[in-house]
DNA sequence: CCGATGAAACATGTTTGACAGGTGGCCATG
DNA sequence: CATGGCCACCTGTCAAACATGTTTCATCGG
């Protein structure tokens, strides 16, 4: 009804009107991670809006991921998380609204290219790296629960040594969701054929990156989830929803 | 200092505690989008917590897309949106954590498998809708607004055509944020002879769609994403952060 | 002069109570 | 039976207050 007094915040809630708000602000400001943002009584006076509202939106905005706030402390800009994204995906899966072939559907094709991209942009402790996880993966039978932390392990290696920030935390995220539901799946129904051809497909993952083989690796990583995964999904032992 | 008083609130946050106790009530009792959950009394009364905190759980719910609260409506499961996706990219863009390049580097690959799913996954009505979406980038020069609409709708319309939501999301949602720098850089730059390559480019990806040519289609969409687009980032031109 | 100590200032965490306004269903009246 | 109004319930917002954790800085003792 009125447009006289307050020029700003109109349309929408309050707390959304201050999500933006400080959204806006830490574009403008050019703000970087661990920069502090203005305390909760700041903006509110600021904005002439009660505590409460920017409580609000400094706690969701804490859910996203965006800011860190702790008590006592001042508000700062956090560092891009994967937990929020996995959160995302695995609350899409608990509804239904996705489910685990499909996200192995987008986990092969981008944990392939990473594999491509490790090989052009890895340096050479990248790879070191990568080698070492994969020797990691003979140390461990595949039932033993180390050996899903190894193969986390390498799949993490590979997607670091891209030096893209967004592969590294999509992958980690698309894994989350499926870690369970994988743990069981190995642990109870791999074969002595199976493991054998899962730990091969491994030593190939990793050979074809450390030679910087970029075909080898994209054909390497596309078995490996073409083959054994893909036969654990259609058994109906990997399911999420 | 002390432990002996309160036993089960302690460690997080209380509205941290209200969230997960959310989630996981959507979890067991599996609830679907358009499914209501309890009010926040209701729940301020069931976890015996002030109704602010519940609130703030609930706005920061809301704020990830879980929920959907309205004034006097019941709070209510809301479908998977790109928009908060969209929003965690173009945050991680403002604060210089990610860039443009390392974006497209991304969505290359992604349409690129999308292209190859809509060929094997695609209905009829899907690479029908295809070819028009395809069609329409003829009607408008490059250099006009509405030829950018057009061209996400033909994207669009891939996504959607492999029928997996993740999909369809993660393509929205990595689009967005290099929207507006795009249109600068198409408008400005583009000469009459790479307007012509990427027209005749689209109309590749069409043709190799709807013949469900996988291999056609990937080898497309990935000169589109190479030729042009990257010409453009290398001039500096496309420049998110 | 320097460093440790303590308190004040400031930050978030949480509660209570209150009121306004929107939504939907129930019920009585026509 | 239909329709209006009414009421119960919901979210949206504010204000004041207290608890607790962190930072800062001045003061005091060495």
């Amino acid at each position: 009804m009125e447009d006289f007094v307050v020029p700003v915040m109109q349309q929408n809630t309050l707390s959304s009107q201050v999500i933006r708000f400080l959204l806006g602000l830490i574009s403008e400001k050019r703000l970087k991670v661990g920069d502090v943002v203005p305390s909760e009584v700041k903006v509110s006076e600021m904005l002439q809006v009660s505590r409460g509202i920017v409580r609000e939106s400094y706690r969701a905005l804490a859910t996203v991921g965006v800011l860190s706030v702790q008590s006592g402390k001042r508000p700062r800009i956090r560092e891009m998380d994967p937990t929020v994204l996995a959160q995302f995906f695995a609350y899409a899966a608990a509804t239904s609204q996705i489910n685990a072939q499909q996200i192995f559907e987008l986990r092969r094709v981008i944990e392939m290219q990473a594999a491509v991209l490790a090989t052009k942009n890895g340096t050479d402790e990248d790879l070191m790296r990568i080698r070492e996880a994969g020797k990691r993966l003979h140390d461990y039978p595949i039932s033993h629960p180390e050996w899903i932390a190894c193969d986390y392990a390498l799949h993490i290696a590979i997607a670091d040594a891209v030096h893209n920030p967004l592969f590294q935390i999509i992958i980690r995220a698309l894994r989350a969701p499926l870690e369970e539901s994988m743990r069981e799946g190995i642990e109870s129904q791999v074969s002595i054929h199976t493991e054998i051809h899962i730990v091969a497909l491994h030593d190939q993952i990793v050979e074809a990156i450390c030679n910087r083989d970029a075909v080898a690796a994209s054909k390497a990583i596309e078995e490996h989830f073409n083959a054994p995964v893909s036969a654990l999904l259609k058994k109906g032992i990997i399911n999420i929803n």
